[in-house]
DNA sequence: CTTGACCATGACGTAGCGTCAACGTTTCTA
DNA sequence: TAGAAACGTTGACGCTACGTCATGGTCAAG
């Protein structure tokens, strides 16, 4: 009659959302209207969404306004279900959008583009380059990494990233090189010049925060140890700079 | 940085949706900055809404059409979770404001204006009749019983139930009487003559359907011998009209 | 040496039932 | 009248995507 599953009416006792009916005298269960009558309010309840616990708090509370505050708590939520829902959606066209033009590409398709233009295989630092670029492209429209992509950003602009693109050469030279070579001091210096604004405001606000300082020690052990003094000097100067 | 708990990370290993990196010399894992990458990656297809075994497969199919295939599903899946919200809010919208119009009620205004039209309390059948009224009511604006919310709406319907009203005295009467008493022929056919069209189409298309003549047998074992003997005549004599 | 802050594995809890399993009862059929 | 099929009973595990202990090892600071 009402349309549930054995189950979920034993399952319903067993919750007290339910009175037990009477027993047979072979144990079965023998349900009368008003079990009827019960149930479907515990599925009316149910089916707007109420959980299980409520629907019991509710029945409970026989008719208090309680009733009220929940239904319009529920709807506040249901709310925010929806819009999160059409959130979703939106993304998900943009992304199917996206897979029509670039269908190699899980990045937007300016992005693809930048690391396109990256020197590929032979430099390691384009490699790790590479990958920190992504990684701020993906979690850049996702919702929890929101912050550290926010820090990224300002290096997946295609003009910004164009204009430092020539240092990844004089980078790659010290890949094999001794952290003490002179060379180190030279690039540093030569980065410190001629960086892009954008990076260096970038780079000076991420060695703000603590938790991005981490960060970047642990990104440098990813660069071999030249790379890496390169960068400790660069920060140092920066930082006297202001 | 991707901004999920260890226990998340270490959820994706078990899952296989994420390498385990190299781990230390003590067993500690040390992850590197692909592998931020990769969780980014799954990051943002779950929150997409995809389950964690519909990220495995995709990234498996690395890139093959089959990607586009499940996010069509899922954005139609998604579209008709959109609906179903609406349709709860829109219920749940309906409930409230009825709630303010009636606070002490769980039906809707016309129908619990024919409930209050019953005689209380000393009415056996009168009480019969409201849980499976309530019953009806209740089920109607709900999903899995609308069938059989269907077969009993004409009874909701105040009017036709207002000229049906005054046959319930005569039920009462018979509340203690003995099943073979003449007066139990004479109320059945009084009945059968002065039932409402409504209700005897109602009644003959529902002992139609086989279900519901079990519903009908077990509807009468809620009543006095007596009375259940009246609707067995009764039903006898319709079925012989047609 | 202790204290605290990490890391590791393993296991249980969550919501709402579906789905066996193992066994007794009733009803239909040969 | 016996056996099969179709019910009923209780009990327990499965599913999603992790959160949250429990228990124990590791490491840096006071």
């Amino acid at each position: 009659m009402v349309g549930v599953s054995t189950r979920t009416v034993r399952h319903y006792h067993h919750l007290g959302l339910l009175p037990e009916p009477e027993r047979l005298a072979n144990g079965y269960r023998e349900y009368r209207l008003r079990d009827a009558v019960a149930l479907a309010r515990v599925r009316r309840l149910a089916e707007l969404g109420l959980s299980l616990d409520e629907v019991r708090d509710v029945l409970a509370d026989d008719q208090g306004r309680e009733l009220r505050e929940m239904l319009l708590e529920l709807d506040a939520d249901l709310a925010r279900e929806q819009a999160a829902i059409a959130d979703r959606r939106a993304r998900l066209a943009a992304l199917l959008a996206e897979a029509d033009l670039h269908p190699d590409s899980t990045v937007s398709p300016d992005m693809a583009e930048v690391l396109r233009g990256l020197p590929t295989g032979s430099s390691a630092f384009a490699e790790l380059d590479r990958e920190l670029l992504t990684l701020a492209a993906t979690l850049s429209d996702s919702e929890g990494g929101a912050e550290f992509a926010d820090l990224l950003r300002p290096l997946t602009e295609p003009e910004a990233y164009a204009r430092g693109h020539a240092l990844i050469a004089r980078l790659d030279e010290l890949a094999d090189a001794d952290p003490g070579d002179p060379l180190v001091a030279a690039v540093a210096r030569d980065l410190a010049d001629h960086l892009p604004d954008e990076m260096v405001s970038v780079m000076l606000a991420s060695l703000d925060d603590a938790a991005n300082g981490q960060w970047l020690e642990e990104l440098l052990r990813e660069l071999p140890a030249a790379q890496a003094e390169v960068f400790r000097l660069l920060v140092t100067q920066l930082k006297e700079r202001g």
